[in-house]
DNA sequence: AGTTGAATTAAACAATTGTTTAACTTTTTA
DNA sequence: TAAAAAGTTAAACAATTGTTTAATTCAACT
């Protein structure tokens, strides 16, 4: 397969954007990235602002398409949840590094999140918030805001790989264990998580 | 109190690093921010490289002390666990954009964390890492890698103040409301965790 | 008062930045 | 095949950057 000038400029702005963010690094690393002149990224983006908010829009979708996937299916509540957190871990083992683009991106430039209000609306549309008042009102799920049960699911999944660097060091692990670490962890995110949420569930105790 | 301009330097360029980053900032943003000139920065820290390493270290001091005092103290182990939490909220709330900022210069220049050995090396002399093998040898913990213990804590901790841009937005929610929501999800965190750990203790469920 | 040294500033410096221009090459097309 | 368009490049541009210089103000000391 052969790759168009357009989609070897986007794919050395992500590759960039990802590992040194928007403001730290140049318009010429991307270029140089790409194997071409500064000149042709305008060309085709005509500012580095452009093409980032192109690159930034994309990985949000990507970053986002997973849970709304799992949300709009026609699974159990629970199996749901199990879901979600597994494809997140899965999707995260192969982009680590997004979780911190995207959270430290939107935290020094507010505006940029009005892209991702479309997926935002198939999420509501998908009908599992009001799923889950549904169970927490027959006394089956614990009753909590739904802000909390969504930042329940994804701190623990998104901020195990937001923190490898400083847990490598903490706990003095190269990367390779630090990986399987991680594996383990999505065990017990998804038996902690489903277990807070469903008290009354018989949980398997392997202690 | 009056403040002298080498502390009147360091407090602006706390203010102005944690909220944009090192890249993200000026040598003048931070001398504007401090209400003088450009050259004095220079004057009193040689370079912007220099000054910023000052700051990121005192930061992690920051970012790290109460967990070591938690760590040091001689309460029972469940004791630590919850003060612990408690604590990094507390500091949390003060500080929100700490967690984004380490953790997104770590990831862009690893060897930024030299400076947190020191820390990390009183961590292990607490000897809070036996205790907890202790606890799992008798079967009263749940067994799992130390590493995934301290996962678990600080992604409830952490994850929820660094999201709070995306879960604002995500749920539509203002300031004010989404810091009710932290609080809650302190007691949350709490229950959760220590529930997760361990299994056998009795929790007051108040679903 | 006058001298010394630190504190502070405006101005300049060289390097790098995002962006544009103008020339050159390749591809399309009529 | 020749003209037109698109693709690509080297070079230049103006703005901004971190840093330094040289001059000025300020405070302390004799």
């Amino acid at each position: 397969m052969i790759k168009g000038t357009e989609q070897k400029i986007k794919d050395a702005a992500l590759t960039v954007f990802i590992q040194k963010g928007f403001a730290n690094c140049t318009s010429r690393e991307i270029a140089r990235e790409a194997g071409m002149n500064v000149a042709l990224v305008n060309y085709y983006f005509r500012s580095k602002s452009k093409l980032f908010a192109i690159i930034f829009e994309s990985v949000m979708q990507d970053f986002l398409k997973s849970m709304v996937q799992v949300f709009c299916s026609e699974l159990p509540f629970r199996e749901k949840i199990r879901l979600l957190i597994e494809r997140e871990f899965e999707f995260l083992v192969q982009h680590p590094d997004i979780p911190n683009f995207v959270l430290n991106e939107l935290a020094r430039n507010p505006k940029a999140i009005e892209g991702i209000l479309p997926v935002l609306h198939m999420v509501n549309e998908s009908g599992v918030f009001d799923e889950a008042k549904k169970l927490q009102a027959s006394g089956e799920m614990r009753s909590m805001d739904i802000v909390q049960v969504t930042l329940l699911i994804m701190s623990n999944c998104q901020y195990p790989f937001m923190a490898g660097p400083l847990m490598k060091v903490i706990h003095g692990v190269d990367e390779t264990t630090y990986t399987a670490h991680l594996n383990a962890h999505k065990t017990h995110a998804v038996s902690m998580v489903l277990g807070y949420l469903f008290p009354n569930d018989q949980i398997p105790n392997n202690a």
